[in-house]
DNA sequence: ACCTTAATTCAAGAATCGTTGAAATAAAAG
DNA sequence: CTTTTATTTCAACGATTCTTGAATTAAGGT
């Protein structure tokens, strides 16, 4: 990952409706969720939801595909793992201390 | 980690200056680097620079502590690995991809 | 064709963030 | 006590982002 998409990777992140909408994607699993649901679990407008959905799609967190009129939104593990890599080895050199955080869930972080 | 402490996280990490200047005290080691050393580093002015090592700390991302009159900045691996963790944990639920990134270098991500 | 549902796009305004340069604080030295 | 160096704070402005509601595109059913 280069260091651009990171910032709009981190840039996607730093928002709490666009942060919810991924958990609720993580939750969805491999499926995804159309567009109308995730406003609706998010608690946002459609136009509001579909903004966001843009903001993470832009940054790759989110992949959408549609199916008729439907449009699925999935996470994306591949980029977060990208940006979890970018931060660990690009920004930290591997450091050992947030290496161990990603360790196993028992970690002290 | 907090939700909330997230946020704020991502949202200094979205930044070019104050990613560079998270990388700079990557760099710096234990020790840290001079506020001043960083402005300079980071191609920014004083004031400037200032501003965003606030936004770092604010976050938690770096610390700050005095000696005589300058004052050193050093960045907090703790936190880093903590919002990895949260990245991890708390959003992805520990998701197999995620996790593989974050193992050696060697990862495919 | 017409209607309905799903979702996005657009425009306007509000809110937040970033930059600049000048002024202020902090600490030490002469 | 004045000066110098290190850094932060402040105010103003420009730039970006967020929200809202209305209009628009997309797709399918009647």
């Amino acid at each position: 990952m280069d260091e651009n998409t990171a910032l709009v990777a981190f840039g996607a992140l730093s928002n709490a409706t666009r942060l919810k909408i991924v958990r609720l994607l993580v939750e969805a699993g491999p499926d995804g969720l159309p567009a109308g649901d995730v406003a609706k679990a998010a608690g946002a407008s459609p136009s509001r939801a579909s903004f966001h959905l843009a903001g993470l799609a832009n940054a790759g967190l989110v992949t959408a595909d549609r199916q008729a009129r439907t449009i699925f939104y999935r996470v994306s593990f591949e980029q977060l793992g990208a940006l979890m890599a970018f931060v660990l080895n690009d920004c930290c050199k591997g450091h050992p201390i947030v290496q161990a955080c990603c360790g196993q869930a028992t970690a002290s972080c």
